[in-house]
DNA sequence: ATTGGAATTGAAAACCGATTTCAATTAGAG
DNA sequence: CTCTAATTGAAATCGGTTTTCAATTCCAAT
């Protein structure tokens, strides 16, 4: 046990969840500038192995670390602006593990998201916003194939 | 709509879910081997730009992508193995709504994942793998700090 | 206190998938 | 057929993750 370990131990609990390497190393470097990246990296990863973190991933492309909590809990998070909330539903919890169960399956870890706009976010924006798609029948190819031809003529969000 | 453009998206519609560009890319290939990775990943992103299809991400860091079902599902998924299940659960989609009302989000996603070991996996392997901690209930800093000490004696895995 | 081997560290390089660039090619309206 | 805009393949770039490696630090045995 490192010193720099020590630092980047009590740093990682006590901060607040889902931190990406480099926001914790930042935090890391406020009491130890000298601790480099890589063994904050590391760490985190010792911090996993062990089992009291582990590896969350949003889509975003970063990978972000969260203390093994009580219980599983999922999160909203927000496209625009990239905030988290964490909601804890012991009745998702139950429906997940039941579901797990019916395959055979061992539940070694949940995931549970909704991405999209958070409050603020949607007020600055036009009201527009694509929702989740609880409606689409259609599945059959051919179908799609002039559905696209369709939506490609008209321009598109790079 | 070029040639390779059909190709791609027959392919991608005609294949199982969550495919990885390099997946699609292979199997687009079979047909016409000239066909370039960027080419599938830009019509891929072009499917989903164009609401077709969504991107996915699982907890390996790669992009996977889905044709756009009626109704948001979720996944088991097998860490051993990496076989995943769908199923679909109204009553999960119901609460995450709900949930996400509450705090006044627009959900255009969701993902609901349970991670694990599929029903063959486990069979082949030892009982003590380690299931999701419904558990742990100390997150005092010191405490863990103690815990890390002990466990990091022990050797882990690289 | 000293020492020697093992573990850990900082810095930099390698890695790897996602994304973009760019010159050449192709589609398709006129 | 011709022209222009869209699309393509190949290669470069990007950005975060992971590994490498020589130097440093730890610590149990002297």
């Amino acid at each position: 046990m490192t010193s720099a370990r020590e630092i980047i131990f009590r740093t990682f609990f006590e901060s607040e969840s889902h931190l990406s390497v480099e926001e914790l190393h930042e935090r890391v470097q406020k009491v130890d500038p000298s601790i480099a990246y890589s063994t904050v990296w590391r760490t985190l990863k010792l911090i996993c192995d062990v089992g009291l973190g582990e590896k969350k991933y949003f889509g975003d492309g970063v990978v972000r670390y969260d203390r093994v909590t009580s219980s599983p809990h999922g999160h909203l998070v927000c496209r625009e602006c990239g905030s988290t909330e964490e909601f804890f539903s012991p009745e998702i919890n139950r429906l997940l593990q039941d579901r797990a169960d019916e395959s055979g399956h061992l539940p070694q870890e949940f995931r549970v998201e909704v991405i999209g706009l958070c409050l603020q976010c949607r007020q600055g924006k036009s009201q527009e916003e694509p929702q989740t798609n609880l409606r689409a029948e259609s599945t059959a190819v051919d179908d799609q194939v002039i559905d696209i031809r369709r939506s490609a003529r008209g321009g598109l969000k790079s």
